[in-house]
DNA sequence: CTCCAGGAGA
DNA sequence: TCTCCGGGAG
């Protein structure tokens, strides 16, 4: 499976999404905690709230109880852990880091291995937060991915090192901008075409899925 | 009422 | 590998 191939593909179907929207790196932060097995229209709500409250922000949250907090993102469901998770996660950083910004001075790996060491930090929010929040080069796995790279590849389980590896991410031919935008186009492509029950018809990627070619026939 | 979408613990 | 954690939307 060539990763460049497939960037094309996409590129040429969605061309620049400009992703993640946020006022501010913190907010992705929050927003990558908030978002995890929730869709992003709940965690509006919960952002939303938290704005009203007063505590959308990383200092902000070492300071608001977490009561507080828990009632604020309550519509992004799982309140409890990912209350708990933004108070690790916070303190965290103004301890070890002092800032966000400290954070982009730091190593990727170290960066990683803070954010992997957070309780309630997975894989995929850990690379969400380096990718979209600090600019480090990370190749985001999640469900939709793995479904795509499974039909695509015609390979039950989709093994590869972009799954194991994905910090660093090693021999990925794609910068910085271009592994946002590619998150975001298998996203899309996801939500489109690639569903649990799939629409191929359309899809960027149906001249090279194996999955599609094999429906076709 | 059923579906959706990460992480941890067992 | 299975189960729990909790909402919003179709």
């Amino acid at each position: 499976m060539n990763i460049r191939k497939i960037y094309e593909l996409l590129y040429s179907h969605y061309g620049d999404l400009g992703w993640w929207p946020a006022d501010n790196d913190e907010e992705i932060i929050i927003g990558a905690v908030l978002t995890q097995n929730t869709s992003w229209k709940n965690v509006e709500i919960a952002l939303r709230r938290m704005k009203d409250y007063q505590i959308l922000g990383i200092s902000e949250i070492c300071k608001s109880s977490e009561d507080t907090i828990k009632k604020a993102i309550m519509p992004s469901g799982f309140y409890n852990r990912k209350a708990m998770t933004l108070k690790r996660l916070s303190s965290g950083i103004i301890e070890r880091f002092g800032s966000v910004e400290a954070m982009k001075k730091q190593s990727a790996m170290d960066v990683a291995n803070f954010l992997g060491s957070i309780h309630g930090i997975g894989p995929e929010t850990r690379d969400d937060i380096l990718l979209y929040a600090l600019g480090f080069p990370a190749f985001i796995i999640d469900s939709y991915t793995t479904r795509i790279f499974s039909r695509f590849t015609g390979k039950e389980k989709y093994q590869h090192d972009l799954l194991t590896g994905r910090v660093p991410i090693g021999d990925i031919p794609l910068n910085v901008e271009e592994l946002k935008n590619i998150h975001a186009m298998l996203v899309l492509t996801a939500k489109e075409h690639c569903r649990k029950k799939p629409v191929c018809g359309g899809c960027p990627l149906e001249t090279k899925c194996s999955f599609a070619l094999e429906k076709e026939k």
